[in-house]
RNA sequence: GGUCGGAUGGCCGAGAGGCGAGGCAAGGGACUGCAAAUCCCUCUACACGGGUUCAAAUCCCGUUCCGACCUCCA
């Protein structure tokens, strides 16, 4: 088997991945910040980090996934006072839809998922720290600051250099108390109305920052194997978190991946756009594994270009997909053996090639298919284990108890019943030739969203979405 | 201004020196009472201009266009 192999954002090179500790993989995802719903862009990084997961699990490691929820931020403060909610309510509130998103999309729960509030305290140590080594400064004012132009390295994970950047526009006149306009808030004073704790700088409430360097070093310790998040987190949010840990003496990530971005009209999705598309929404138009498919399908580097049709055309291929599962299922008598074969390993370890992968599975779905049609059910069975393997890897097994619908649990056997009697109806007129009968009776329950289909071994049903 | 990414057939979407990934759509065929499903066959590409090379979608130089980031962001 070949080796996993991972573009890094900080040496732009794909290399060989190797876990500081073999064996084992430490993982740093940024999640949410709670102040909206999520749109799909903010699942596609879960899910397309979750694949990754996936994968190191099936290749054998013991895998440690942190990600954070940012409970506590400007944006959460100004959203609270429009909804008219307590802040840690409406994070709270925010936060559950999240979960109920990533739940939808099949998305591993991580090892553990801390809260930027619950680690008020190793802020104020990693302050302490800095302040304490010289790289971070205290003005007086309640703020506490990280002084950029000491660092020995900055900026390169983005590739900048620190005079090219644009002056960072500060509205407000407490700006002038940082030593130079680029250095960047660790710890922001409390204002009036607003949430503080106690630090030995005064009370105030964590700048964006801070709390994932104090998270990853919590859980992950001085140095951990990747830490994950969205394109547009490389500057200012993973540069400062380099800096600042980096300040304090910690190795930090050994590695960076960073997904790109869902786009419409070649845009990135952005509140500010107008033109995000929230999960929900999108979860009436498709189902969950199936707004899955899509989001994974793309390589987890290249923009993705959200459109009505892909989306549908993404659902329909994936359809294809789940009924020769089902249908290899039916056939065989029980669920197919997840089998991972040599080519979806190959394209997974050449940094998760899902699109080369996705090759692999049309071949053995066309394969698959033939078996059926020629009641061959070692061809059946071989390529609906490896077709089951790959989607397990990706998250989307229609036969994974995650996906399953609730409901009463004979539900199925009943319907199945009462389809079978329109059926056996349908049979007896086919047989006494009047088409018109069976005919009516086809387009009767094909109304209600159930497809019949004649196939060799008789006729069977699915149930389908009803456009 | 600085940094980064992109442009591939009707559409989506890989590839990164040599054999045209794959899917969808379209056309033809097989199967079928009709349909659905399935299978087979066919077709259409690398933004533009130079250069390097036996060979360029891929490397180099230049150009155009699109997008992202520059302390709010997945």
């Amino acid at each position: 088997m070949s080796a996993l192999n991972l573009y890094d954002t900080a040496t732009r090179e794909v290399g060989v991945f190797k876990p500081l500790q073999p064996g084992q993989v430490s993982i740093y995802v940024c999640g949410a910040t709670v102040q909206a719903a999520p749109h799909i862009g903010h699942v596609r990084s879960a899910v397309n980090f979750d694949i990754l997961r996936r994968w190191l699990i099936w290749s054998g490691y013991d895998v440690t996934f942190i990600r954070n929820v940012t409970d506590i931020d400007d944006k959460i403060l100004q959203k609270a006072v429009i909804e008219k909610m307590q802040w840690w309510a409406l994070a709270m509130k925010y936060e559950r839809i999240f979960n109920s998103a990533y739940a939808a999309l099949n998305v591993m729960p991580p090892t553990y998922e801390p809260r930027a509030t619950g680690h008020i305290t190793q802020m104020i140590e990693l302050m302490q720290t800095l302040i304490d080594n010289g790289a971070a400064y205290a003005p007086g004012n309640g703020d506490v600051y990280l002084e950029v132009r000491k660092l020995k390295r900055y900026l390169t994970l983005s590739g900048q250099k620190l005079d090219d950047l644009q002056p960072a526009a500060d509205v407000d006149a407490g700006a002038s108390m940082k030593k130079d306009p680029r250095d960047f808030a660790l710890w922001k004073a409390a204002k009036v109305g607003e949430p503080s704790w106690p630090t030995p700088w005064g009370a105030g409430r964590p700048g964006w920052h801070l709390e994932c360097s104090a998270m990853a070093h919590t859980y992950l310790g001085e140095a951990f194997d990747i830490h994950a998040g969205g394109l547009d987190l490389i500057f200012p949010h993973h540069e400062n978190e380099i800096a600042q840990s980096e300040a304090a003496g910690h190795k930090f990530a050994n590695r960076w991946l960073h997904n790109a971005w869902v786009t419409q009209s070649g845009e990135k999705m952005s509140k500010s756009l107008g033109n995000t598309l929230q999960v929900d929404v999108i979860l009436q138009r498709v189902r969950g594994i199936e707004l899955r498919w899509y989001l994974g399908s793309a390589h987890y580097r290249s923009m993705l270009e959200y459109s009505e049709a892909a989306l549908d055309e993404s659902a329909v291929a994936f359809r294809r997909i789940e009924n020769f599962i089902n249908r290899a299922t039916e056939l065989l008598g029980e669920q197919p053996t997840p089998v991972v074969n040599d080519a979806f390993c190959a394209a997974m370890n050449d940094d998760l090639a899902v699109p080369a992968a996705l090759a692999g599975i049309s071949e053995n779905l066309r394969l698959g298919n033939q078996g059926i049609t020629d009641s061959d059910l070692t061809i059946v069975a071989k390529a609906a284990s490896e077709i089951r393997g790959a989607l397990q890897i990706l998250g989307c097994d229609p036969l994974d108890q995650n996906f399953a619908q609730s409901a009463p649990a004979n539900v199925n056997e009943a319907l199945d019943g009462v389809i079978h009697l329109a059926l056996k109806e349908r049979t007896a007129a086919r047989e006494r030739k009047d088409f018109a009968a069976s005919d009516a009776i086809r387009d009767g329950l094909l109304e209600l969203g159930i497809t019949i289909e004649d196939t060799a071994q008789g006729p069977r049903w699915s149930m389908t979405e009803k456009s």
